[in-house]
DNA sequence: ATAATATCCTACTAAATCGATAGGATAAAA
DNA sequence: TTTTATCCTATCGATTTAGTAGGATATTAT
C-alpha cells in the first residue's frame, strides 16, 4: 500500500502536468480541487520541489509548476521521490538497499527471488510509464 | 514493503514445505534456523493454522504441518493472509476494497489505473507461483 | 495419576510511521 | 508598504509494527 503522501502527490503532479506549461498554480487551488489538506500538500509539493520535479514562484501570481514535459517524467523516478522503494523487501531494492538481519545469505533466501520477479514486473510499469500517461 | 510478519511466515511455510508432509516441526526449530523471535513466530503460525493453511499438534512430538501440498498453495492466497491487500492502493484491490475519500469519481481519477495495472502484474506472479516455487 | 512438552491465547509495550496542524519567516508583486 | 503565497521547523494524536510476558490448554510419556 502507498502512502497518502504518495497518492496525493501523484495527483498534484497530474493537476500540473494539465496545465500550460510554467503557468504556476497556487497550492490552495490544487488542494481544493483535489480534496486534499491544503498543509499536508503544502509540505509535499515542497519535497517534489526540493527533488527538482518542481519549480515554484513566491507572491501574488505565484504558485508551483513543472519543471520538464510529462513526457520526461518517469513514474518511477516520481515513486522512488514519494514512496521510497519500490522492491517489496529491502534486500532486494535497486535504490535503497538494505541486507536483511535474519539471512546469512540472500541466495539462499526463497522469499528473495520471488520478490526481484515481482520487482521487476512493477518497475517494468513505473519505467515506461510517464506523468503524461497518468492525464 | 512488506511486514517483517510476512517475511518471517513466508520463510516458516517454505521451512514447512521443505518437511516429510503431515511430520510436525517445532516453533522453536523454525525459529532458530530462521533467525526468527521465537514468540513473534508463534503468533504468526498461529494466523496461518486459524486460516487454514497449517495443522498443529500439542505435546511432545507436536507442531506445525503443512495442510496441503506446497503446489496447492497459491503465493496469492498467503500474501492476502499475511499482508492484506495485493493492491497498493484500497480502490483499486479486489479482496480489500475500500472507497477513497477524495475521490468523488473513481474513473476520472488519474492514479486509480496505473494501479490497477501494477495490481494485476503482481497478481499474475502471486495466482502462478505456490509455495513449492519458492523451494 | 502426573510430569513434561508444546501449542494456545490474551494482553501489553516501546518505537516508528502516518497524516496531518501551527505558526511564523521569507520573497515577490501590487 | 501592504498583500500574497511559498518556505521552514516543530509538534502531535492515532495507528501500526515488532515484539514480549505469562499463563491456560491439550497431548504424550512415565
Amino acid at each position: 500500500m502507498i502512502s497518502k503522501k504518495t497518492k496525493y502527490g501523484l495527483k498534484a503532479l497530474t493537476y500540473l502536468a494539465r496545465q500550460e506549461k510554467n503557468h504556476p498554480v497556487q497550492i490552495e487551488v490544487i488542494a481544493k480541487s483535489e480534496n486534499i489538506s491544503q498543509k499536508f500538500l503544502e509540505s509535499i509539493l515542497l519535497t517534489l520541489r526540493k527533488n527538482g520535479f518542481l519549480g515554484s514562484k513566491k507572491g501574488k501570481g505565484g504558485g508551483y509548476y513543472l519543471l520538464k514535459n510529462p513526457e520526461d517524467i518517469k513514474m518511477s523516478a516520481i515513486m522512488r521521490i514519494l514512496e521510497g522503494p519500490i522492491a517489496m523487501v529491502p534486500c532486494v531494492s535497486l535504490n535503497f538497499y538494505e541486507k536483511c538481519d535474519d539471512c546469512p545469505d540472500e541466495n539462499a533466501c526463497a522469499v528473495h527471488n520471488l520478490m526481484i520477479e515481482v520487482r521487476d514486473s512493477t518497475l517494468n510499469i513505473f519505467n515506461n510509464r510517464s506523468l503524461a500517461d497518468l492525464i
